[in-house]
DNA sequence: GACTTTCGGGAAAGCGCTTGCCATCCCCGG
DNA sequence: CCGGGGATGGCAAGCGCTTTCCCGAAAGTC
């Protein structure tokens, strides 16, 4: 017995929905919508039959409204298009769609003000979570847009939202349940860089950060004079940059330079080792530093070795390889999400937890690797 | 005089604001959300004073309920880490945040069945508009998907919605109004690019191509190979494999397996052009298969020459420098979300509208460059 | 067999906001 | 001086769904 395929030109109801299946909308909303209560096996399929003929698709708007819980996961990234954030990204639509989550994704520059009207969107549409990816800045006049961000976000978690911050606290957040945190061991993995590094190379350590304040690269910028100082090494240089390609390839440009004139100095002897190992503090400015310098006329690791961190996924295949720190990125965006969500109670004591250990690795290729 | 900033627990309602403010939640409406009625000035003060004494943020999802727009843009790519899709992303997240809306994201891994799904919540959402980016199937198997997934699409837009798609139209999807599609001429590009390349290369080529029925491979390949046959060349040899790196690899060592073959067979005369152009057909397959030829002893240009298709940001550092077709990827994503938003008017006449024209542009670099 | 428990279903009260409509009030021309 | 028109504010009806009661009936308990 075929029936007529009834294509509704506005979406249904649930009202209609019901009314067809000859019930009311509470029984209705019961069986379409995962209730605690279960309607007997006849009304059930009564509904459901009605609800595939008349092809209707809940409204989550309204869902939301009633029950005040989206189904949303909001999503702070710096820039969507960076390899660094887009991999973290990843992750985090990942979690969110084994949990029957949608993603809502803004992208600020990194400027506080920019997440703090990012949360408040975020708490506009009740999120159920967020997830703040991008180095948080320490500069004195950020400090105003920092505060009004934790104050925004405190709010959020004061009203029972999670929220899920990789890589350091936000710089004033109080340590309130909800706030979760998932700590990359920037100053660590860098550290033992530098101490990889110091093992194989004797000559100078010069350091292409990013602007100062900006937590993740002076973290990693720390690291790596500390695992230098335990080398038994003197600190090294750092020269700042903006954190992208082309900070980086501005630093390299001044490098070349200075590796230009060290050569006519010492009358160029061939086959001398490279004197100068560039530690830049992430990958996309390693390379951009490594194309300064191939600009210059210099080759890598023929006249500098250099370094990075994240080891970034598109970039494995850069050649020379790129020394690196790997940092399990799509796992971080994982845990990060997790924490808000899957561990309703996973955290019970819950606030400010230690949250997820992460750990990256140390992955040495030619980049640092002077071959005569 | 300093007023102690109450700090509420909850978030407050337009009720409790205009109570504050001594007016109806009508009138706190009309001043706090922009209305075609506004309140004398006094009154709005009042408000926007109580406002912000309670911190008021709008919920949204009320908001949306009550005036069924809810200011959201939904995207559906295939992986958002993928750089072609994180690129065209900042660009769909650039126009929303323009036009105050919030993108919300869905990845989908190509499968239709995964898109129906994510077109389907985002219409439950009551998304204003849906970009999807990402290359349509047409593989038999697919077929059913493509249809439920062009269903899914029509009532959509049935119900008002707005769908932007960057490439291909979706199989089988009707004429609608409010469907609008970036075109980008994949085929015509590839043609010149096989042109140019005819050009300075005399010997074979071969393309290593998405599997069948990916139309965005499958339109690069048949661009490349008319441009071929408009230089008088032969037709290319067509190798499958999956549209990534992975894909690009594998394929690569088969024809690293070739050459080895071909030049034990022709008794190793150095300094010989290579014999064998490869044409990728994206960016990241081309980068795996140079890896590929790498990993076997081969270099490219000397072993051959290897050409791709993006000009992905990431990978412009590349060495040698790719050989592909530039395409303006954020300008894409833009274009394909104002024609869903911005012109609300620009296309009256609407439906199905010839759209935005995207060029791009061939560019060679070292990879094709056969240097004695 | 009379009583307390379930249990399946419906009525209705919201969730927080917008908006059509009505009641005022003021300003102005006649 | 009075009536009409244009502002301006409030009322209340939703938007579509969930959920708390509540009610009748079926099922258990001595």
């Amino acid at each position: 017995m075929l029936v007529e395929q009834e294509i509704p030109v506005a979406a249904s109801t649930l009202t209609e929905v019901a009314r067809l299946a000859g019930v009311s909308p509470a029984t209705a909303s019961r069986v379409l919508n995962g209730s605690a209560r279960k309607p007997g096996p006849g009304v059930s399929e009564r509904v459901r039959q009605a609800a595939a003929t008349l092809g209707y698709i809940p409204n989550a708007q309204a869902q939301a409204l009633a029950k005040s819980s989206s189904g949303l996961v909001g999503l702070i990234v710096h820039d969507i298009a960076d390899p660094y954030f887009s991999a973290i990204a990843r992750g985090v639509q990942e979690v969110a769609r084994e949990q029957h989550k949608m993603v809502l994704l803004a992208t600020t520059g990194g400027t506080p003000a920019d997440e703090k009207e990012a949360v408040a969107a975020f708490a506009a549409r009740r999120a159920d979570a967020i997830v703040i990816a991008g180095s948080r800045s320490s500069r004195p006049e950020d400090a105003n847009g920092n505060a009004e961000l934790a104050a925004e976000l405190d709010r959020y978690c004061r009203n029972g939202g999670h929220v899920g911050v990789v890589g350091q606290p936000v710089v004033g957040a109080g340590a309130l349940e909800g706030y979760h945190l998932v700590e990359v061991p920037n100053e660590q993995l860098a550290a033992a860089l530098a101490g990889k590094l110091a093992a194989s190379h004797s000559g100078d350590f010069v350091i292409i950060g990013g602007p100062e304040g900006l937590i993740t690269s002076d973290d990693r910028i720390r690291g790596f004079q500390s695992g230098l100082a335990a080398a038994g090494r003197p600190a090294a240089e750092v020269l700042r940059a903006s954190f992208n390609r082309a900070g980086g390839y501005e630093a390299g440009l001044q490098l070349a330079q200075r590796i230009r004139n060290a050569r006519t100095g010492e009358a160029a002897r061939g086959g001398a080792k490279p004197n100068l190992c560039i530690f830049a503090a992430n990958d996309v400015m390693a390379i951009g530093a490594a194309a300064a310098l191939r600009s210059q006329g210099f080759k890598v690791p023929r006249d500098a070795l250099i370094a990075g961190f994240d080891d970034i996924e598109t970039l494995r295949d850069f050649r020379p390889g790129l020394s690196t720190v790997r940092l399990p990125l799509e796992e971080i965006g994982r845990l990060a999400t997790l924490s808000t969500l899957g561990s309703g109670s996973g955290g019970e004591d819950g606030h400010h937890d230690g949250g997820p250990v992460v750990t990256g690795q140390v992955t040495l290729r030619r980049s640092t690797e002077w071959t005569p």
